[in-house]
DNA sequence: TAGTTTTATGCAAGCGTTTGCTCTTCTCTT
DNA sequence: AAGAGAAGAGCAAACGCTTGCATAAAACTA
């Protein structure tokens, strides 16, 4: 079923169907509505594949995630996170192509091939290492794409990116801490990785500026896993004891060092508080339930959708990007839970700037 | 960048240049060779949008995933599953659109939206309530497509389908059980759910094969959540105390199982063996570490994928299916931890058929 | 009424490939 | 040496849609 079939059926020209199923002001309404009538009871969809020929646009968009495998938390935040993505890409009709970054056995660059095959109108990185030959092929190639990634090293970036304030989730659990009374508290991060110096940064500052010595705050090092955390804990009672709070830089270290603590015989939250980040489904499930850091992924998910539509479009009207640049910083929130305290209030979000 | 433009570069014809990077016999090495060389310095790549034109075949699969929000684990294993199902496609260079099944805001099928608009050459379609409208639809339209869900009410099915055995893994869990002298066993099911249901069902069916009466079985019915399990045993503390061992349909409630079950003062295993399912990333962060079954979910995605590469084969070849439609059940593994006792050796996988 | 707009439709080119067919030019046969 | 066959290359149609341009008909204008 074609264009044509339907023009035979109307008594019309292929042109006149293509312009009524496309809503072209040219036609008349009569004729509109008869041609339509007529698509709609043959079940006629255009062919989108000989429509993107003609017009240059296929209405997909590449989605290149991450393949973590190993961590689970990881694996969750991006599956939610594409979820999202789908959603806010329906609403304009477009269909996602998902992709590696590589391909693990052509070893080829998805993005590049992606592009240069003409397969998508659009492309969402979703925490690539992006090096920078792939930011000058992106360039050159103006196609539009936007960054969901971490926070920036530099403040001016060729490209528009959006991330999660990490460093202000951090600071929310320090300033939340220190009004409940936490004098001495004790971080676990997930090692050298960006996002986890991030969180344990602003955890920092946030004790800093209320007046505590930044010196004085212990860090150990973990590796997001729940058993690195309850190995820290065991190893380093005699630190742990002399803490009043433990901040995770996930929660599955929380959850791990929660379990080491009870083992060690700490009562939670009485004798010591502890905290997480991701604000995962683990999050409720434990017992005290778990204060936590809500990440703004669906924030994310629905603003890169928005400007990688505007950029798009700016791409179809002038053959090029108008709008300049962006880096967007999305605000987490801090759920308080069982695991803190017994506060039921939790601290208002801090307003976007 | 085009066939053209490559043609007038190597001082040749469209079709030769068509012919030599599609390897086809009709050419002379030489030419190939000077050819691809032209091409290859240019980074040229063919546009799969006028291939596909011409060819009728996009390499594009459309991978329909189920959107459940609400499920922590649910939303765990698709995503492990899509990851899975990518990896085995990029082996055969196709790309993958992913659909929810229907569009949230037009309402419009996405299935159907898909195979009309000609936008992929074959389906697979994880754990979607595939009515008889939809089987109709894809039959008709003579579109390659593969299911992954449950076990199946019939033998006899007009698709291809792969799923998880968890009869058997309910089974396992018991065979298990039984050898370590568990006589009293207890569920946590999730619920009227499919899955869970038969998980039960095997799990009943191992003890009953073994001399027990299935009658005395106990069955909590939970949510799938973990606070729904905890809750169970807290509220049935009488009959759990007569019980020796607990079976949860999956990670998540045999987690809150624990919590409650510590509360209680009761040691996990000694007193209390607990057995979950999913094998999620929770069953080692835990402590005692969780005895689970383990999903084929990367034989599962692999096996579909080869079957639907093959259904699109004939396709090509014979415009229609050959082989017959296959229902194919992918066996659990048993991971045998701490939770349920100190055995070290698992029971080995149940040979497929 | 004749000329000028406006409105609605159709024609045909073009998007970038693939591929059946034709046309050369060799290379064998006999 | 002539005819047949094979091998390599090119022409042009086709895939199904969009869209600039030409055209015809209708609706004004003076």
């Amino acid at each position: 079923m074609t264009l044509k079939d339907i023009a035979e059926l109307a008594g019309t020209s292929v042109s006149t169907v293509s312009r009524s199923l496309n809503n072209s002001p040219l036609i008349s309404e009569e004729t509109r509505a008869r041609v339509r009538a007529i698509a709609a009871i043959h079940g006629f969809e255009p062919n989108a594949i000989a429509r993107g020929l003609a017009t240059r646009t296929v209405g997909t968009i590449g989605v290149i995630l991450p393949e973590n495998y190993d961590r689970f938390d990881g694996l969750l935040y991006n599956a939610a996170l594409h979820n999202d993505l789908r959603s806010s890409l329906e609403r304009a009709e477009l269909d996602t192509i998902v992709a590696f970054k590589r391909n693990r056995f052509s070893g080829r660059d998805n993005i590049e091939k992606l592009v240069m095959r003409k397969k998508i109108d659009g492309l969402i990185l979703v925490q690539p290492e992006l090096d920078r030959r792939s930011v000058k092929f992106l360039e050159q190639k103006q196609i539009p794409y936007v960054l969901i990634q971490y926070p920036p090293d530099e403040q001016k970036l060729p490209y528009d990116l959006f991330f999660a304030d990490s460093w202000t989730g951090g600071r929310l659990v320090a300033q939340h801490l220190i009004s409940r009374g936490c004098r001495s508290p004790l971080c676990i991060s997930g090692g050298k990785e960006r996002q986890s110096l991030q969180r344990i940064a602003g955890f920092r500052d946030g004790y800093t500026a209320a007046g505590f010595d930044p010196d004085t705050m212990i860090v150990l090092d973990g590796d997001y896993s729940a058993p690195s955390a309850s190995t820290l804990i065991r190893e380093n009672l005699p630190l742990i004891t002399k803490s009043d709070a433990i901040f995770a830089a996930n929660d599955l270290m929380a959850f791990g060092a929660m379990e080491a603590l009870r083992s060690a015989g700490l009562r939670i939250p009485d004798e010591m508080a502890v905290v997480g980040y991701d604000d995962t489904p683990l999050a409720t499930a434990l017992i005290p339930q778990l204060t936590s850091v809500h990440q703004p992924e669906e924030e994310i998910a629905f603003l890169a959708c928005e400007r990688l539509l505007k950029l798009i479009k700016e791409h179809n009207d002038y053959g090029r990007r108008v709008s300049p640049p962006q880096t967007t910083a999305l605000q987490p929130r801090l759920i308080v839970r069982q695991s803190c305290g017994s506060v039921t209030s939790s601290i208002p979000p801090v307003t976007r700037p």
